[in-house]
DNA sequence: ATCCTCAACGAAAACGTTTTCGTGTTAACA
DNA sequence: TGTTAACACGAAAACGTTTTCGTTGAGGAT
């Protein structure tokens, strides 16, 4: 820092650069240019050791930039290079053990990538779904992965999602699913595990299995419902209407408990040979056991119960909670893979592929 | 769509616009100008109502734009403003109730002002820490969110947030703050929690009140454990250190619940006379309840049981779990409103404002 | 002295906006 | 007829990069 001849440029450099001693604000490569008296180019070059670029002019750009701590910023590559390298992430709902551990997937391997990861809670609503994606969708992120709102898949529709894609930006779906859109998913085996849980209290002796599930729009829930059919048809078992309660999504909140326990205490007192219960979800499961044993029954003695989930609750419930796990963070590891593949191929895979996570049932102490 | 003196535009314009017929790729002003053979200022003030334009002009434009279904491009108004409304959030963990629900509350408000939500996990390390602000810091955010590491907290290096803030990012801190760093905060008033806990454990009736905690370098367990012994102080009951457990980090993860109650059970023999319990958390008073059960203890009657939490667990825990309610999602939307507020400030404020947000008490089973 | 090569660097375009500042045309006015 | 004002629009800069394609000047070969 001897040098004589920029001392002019020096001092019109930290007037408005060092606003007070401790404020450094970002330096730009111009502003190096303009300090060290060379091009734009000539800096940009030497910091990547371009060999066009002497050794000398390499070394005091380098010494200078690293003294400014020097950063390119990602803004105006990312404009440039007409990527961001940022993954824009959809989900209905973030304060869910399963979302969130799905979440932690998708960042782990997208962190590992160099990417970084941008969220956007839909609440369960289709509008809000589809302003969240249109705010990331002009430039923001590279691509989706997302998992599709209820309203949505109530409503069927799907053009946004279909918008998306054809204007050249991959999505990736996990868990809720939908066949009208043509991209790459990643799926839990729905069916299989329902039916591996429900032959599982078969085995354990069960002759009334009841099943608590939600309306049929949810993908999940039909197809958990058809792996409890299958199940039992494969045991020669006629399936009971009034063994199945299909709760209505408004109760699915933890704020109407009382009503879903309701709901649950009619099932069992309309069917007392009830001695086995299987839920889609966590929260059923812990209402089926609590209503259980309010109504007398030793779990898992008189009754069995196995839920399905990835959450928190099955491993501290009291008795804790066989359940069919998820493996929610490979799902969202897998996601990101396959939207990273996709943006990093060369040329574009007309071929979308559906990988299927298979579940595994844990086993705790609501099963004998 | 009927002019012919751009057929010829129009042709190369479809051209390599619209690779299939399904096929729309993202319309740029350059496009719409080229394609309407005007310029691109033209354009965008077209597009803005400018009343430089005429009304002609206008109409076209902004017709042509819809059919083409144009948005500006974010990446572009984000280095020509040199903002790029979007805020990042780091955190420790994101398969955690408290911390998915601050980013509940902060996606929320910032929604509502037109930002988006990056998320950064620390997974409590120093170093994650450090890389995931670098990466966020070069131009991708406007502004930090964010919850110590508790590496970072046990290392006292805080030089990352001090120079991000040198550089004019602002930071708003939020649970695990530090007084090492000057900035705006959000904090629980984890004294004021804890000592009412206490204090309502005294009222009823409790003689031999245990506390389980953390470390000491966690602020919030320190914070905690201070309000523990303040209560008791002031009712004049010496505080008895074998009462008190302070379990390593180690043992906090989910997959050491066997150590953990070990700890307790050691806890409670070592002081068969304790009859109620505060723990810093929801994990922690599970486990001790689970422990007093085993050990022949009826809850509330015997022992009773406050934790510190606004966690998923206590509700659904048997019996359930008096708690102190911290308030997550409110906390999330304070940190967001702070720091919005300051991005969107004319002049810099230098003075750092700390919110305390209240706790309240939730009574449920495990106390009489 | 001429030609060529190479080393070392700079100019400029490009990414997609917005905005300031012209500039040319027309109509109104003296 | 000459001056002016309003109107409608375009050129260009700026945000911060990277990269292509010159453009120098020096030195060696002929």
């Amino acid at each position: 820092m001897k040098s004589d001849n920029r001392s002019c440029y020096y001092d019109i450099f930290m007037q408005d650069f060092l606003k007070k001693d401790t404020m450094k604000r970002k330096v730009t490569l111009k502003q190096i240019a303009k300090e060290l008296d060379v091009s734009i180019s000539t800096v940009s070059k030497a910091l990547r050791n371009s060999k066009e670029i002497s050794e000398d002019t390499c070394n005091k750009v380098q010494a200078f930039a690293k003294l400014y701590n020097y950063r390119p910023n990602n803004i105006a590559l990312s404009l440039k290079n007409r990527k961001t390298k940022t993954i824009g992430i959809i989900i209905p709902e973030i304060v869910h053990h399963f979302f969130s551990k799905v979440i932690r997937g998708i960042e782990l391997v997208a962190n590992k990538r160099g990417y970084n990861v941008i969220v956007g809670l839909s609440n369960e609503s289709f509008a809000k779904e589809v302003i969240n994606m249109e705010m990331l969708a002009n430039g923001s992120i590279d691509g989706f992965i997302l998992s599709i709102s209820k309203e949505t898949l109530l409503q069927q529709d799907y053009h946004h999602f279909n918008e998306t894609i054809n204007q050249g930006m991959p999505i990736v779906m996990f868990d809720r699913v939908v066949n009208e859109v043509n991209c790459d998913k990643v799926i839990v085996d729905d069916l299989q595990g329902s039916k591996n849980a429900v032959k599982k209290l078969i085995a354990n002796g069960c002759k009334n299995i009841a099943l608590i599930t939600t309306k049929d729009y949810v993908s999940v829930g039909r197809l958990r419902t058809q792996g409890y059919l299958e199940a039992l048809e494969e045991h020669k078992i006629e399936p009971q209407s009034n063994l199945i309660l299909k709760i209505v999504e408004e109760l699915d909140s933890e704020d109407h408990l009382e009503d879903l326990e309701t709901e649950i205490e009619g099932l069992f007192k309309g069917n007392s040979k009830i001695d086995g219960v299987f839920t889609v979800n966590e929260l059923y499961a812990l209402s089926a056991m609590k209503v259980a044993r309010k109504l007398g029954k030793q779990i898992p003695d008189d009754v069995q119960i196995i839920g399905f989930t990835d959450g928190v609750l099955s491993k501290h419930a009291t008795p804790s909670l066989t359940t069919v796990r998820q493996h929610a963070q490979q799902m969202g590891e897998k996601a990101a893979e396959l939207l990273i593949n996709r943006l990093e191929a060369e040329e574009d895979d007309e071929h979308y592929k559906t990988v299927v996570i298979e579940t595994k049932i844990i086993e705790r102490n609501s099963t004998k």
